[in-house]
DNA sequence: CAATTTACCTTCGTGGTTGTATGGAAACGC
DNA sequence: GCGTTTCCATACAACCACGAAGGTAAATTG
């Protein structure tokens, strides 16, 4: 069967440039995150995404320990959303009205979310991965609910503090209804993007909700 | 190598009586549950399963086709939570308060959810399985979604034509805040359940939403 | 109550995936 | 230009999960 041909020359891949190496590395990032996005992590082989950039399992474990690590690079490539909603609090240009900074923030968010690359990173960790090997999802997950509920809190108290929140609710209550929103919201959308634009429907929700909770007559704005 | 001792009876194991074989298909099924929870779907095996259950994998094949086959028969041992916010809006005693009706229903979800077995169910199907075989969980999602999203429509609506609703918040609108916050906080609270009570912390915020909702000074309740 | 079917479970064979070890060729430092 | 390092392909060994074959006793039928 075997017809060992002493003339195959056995094509060992040849060195490429630094360039090149980081070419494929980037193309093996790109492969995973298709894939990943498509069949999810647990069912997707090192060897499927060595083949879908174009090269062998080799590659994979050259530029990767293995899957794990493979995945937090992926993850590296993005920044999760709500860290810039936790830096952009420093704005001293909003200080002073901080629903309006909320408002900002989320659309920035939005967007960011909208580009190919965050969506897709985000679907897989919310959507298409399970905990596996050192990588735990949820506790990620967990740490980005509790980064935004502690900056929503923070421009609640606020915004109470310059009675700009409605007497009803507490700033607390205020700063958990918007970040289950947010959550549900971004759950909702990243499982099918297709069926509306997070820009524009997230952003009717978020300023609906801001009018519900902000005074009935406003000192400003 | 082989010592093939004539004498080694195989113990194959006798067959059960048929309550003793519905007990063992029970058993099964909780040890999955138990196991999916823990590990998540995609990392435990049919021989886990069959061993927590004090069984081997025979057992599992037997009962079930295969492990997508008992996946299903797991979800349908509880049924989907907003299933019941649907079917309550026949109510005829809430039919012109709807906001208390959903207050109620969202009362009864969060109890329900709060036992353990619709608990573990749901946080396997949310956080701890990706889509694989025929199980597509995230359209399990979608029709949840949808589903809670339609019934909310039509009590906001129904809300809205009996004035007892803002009048600078469309029921649509409404609907959408709502079903965002409470799929939130159902990922939120499935992710870790420790953390607080769904009854007590989920009706606070669904009053809390709902009195944003509501008229300044409701006709009635 | 005996023969036969059927339910229930154990054990074995196979394919696919992982990790590692080996090799080889071009690129880089000097 | 020469040795070293980088980058990737190939080969090999171990494992694990799946599915099916095989075997026994309870249930059923007459």
């Amino acid at each position: 069967m075997r017809g060992p041909d002493p003339e195959e020359a056995l094509i060992s891949m040849a060195r490429r440039t630094k360039t090149e190496a980081a070419a494929t590395r980037e193309a093996l990032l790109d492969a995973a995150e298709a894939i990943f996005l498509e069949r999810g992590v647990a069912r997707t082989s090192l060897e499927q995404i060595a083949r879908q950039a174009g090269m062998t399992r080799g590659a994979v474990y050259w530029h990767f320990r293995n899957k794990a690590d493979l995945f937090q690079a992926m993850l590296q490539r993005v920044r999760m959303p709500f860290q810039e909603l936790v830096e952009e609090i420093g704005d001293p240009s909003l200080a002073e009205r901080p629903l309006e900074a909320i408002r900002q923030a989320c659309q920035r968010g939005f967007e960011r979310l909208e580009l190919p690359r965050y969506r897709r990173v985000h679907a897989i960790l919310l959507h298409h991965c399970e905990t596996f090997a050192e990588i735990d999802p949820l506790a990620m997950q967990n740490e980005m609910a509790d980064d935004a509920l502690g900056a929503l809190r923070d421009y609640f108290l606020c915004a109470a503090h310059l009675g700009q929140l409605r007497e009803d609710t507490s700033p607390e209550i205020a700063a958990r209804l918007m970040q289950a929103m947010l959550s549900g919201l971004f759950h909702d959308w990243l499982r099918n993007h297709e069926r509306y634009a997070l820009r524009e429907h997230g952003m009717s929700l978020v300023e609906a909700q801001l009018r519900l909770l902000m005074r009935s007559s406003p000192p400003f704005r």
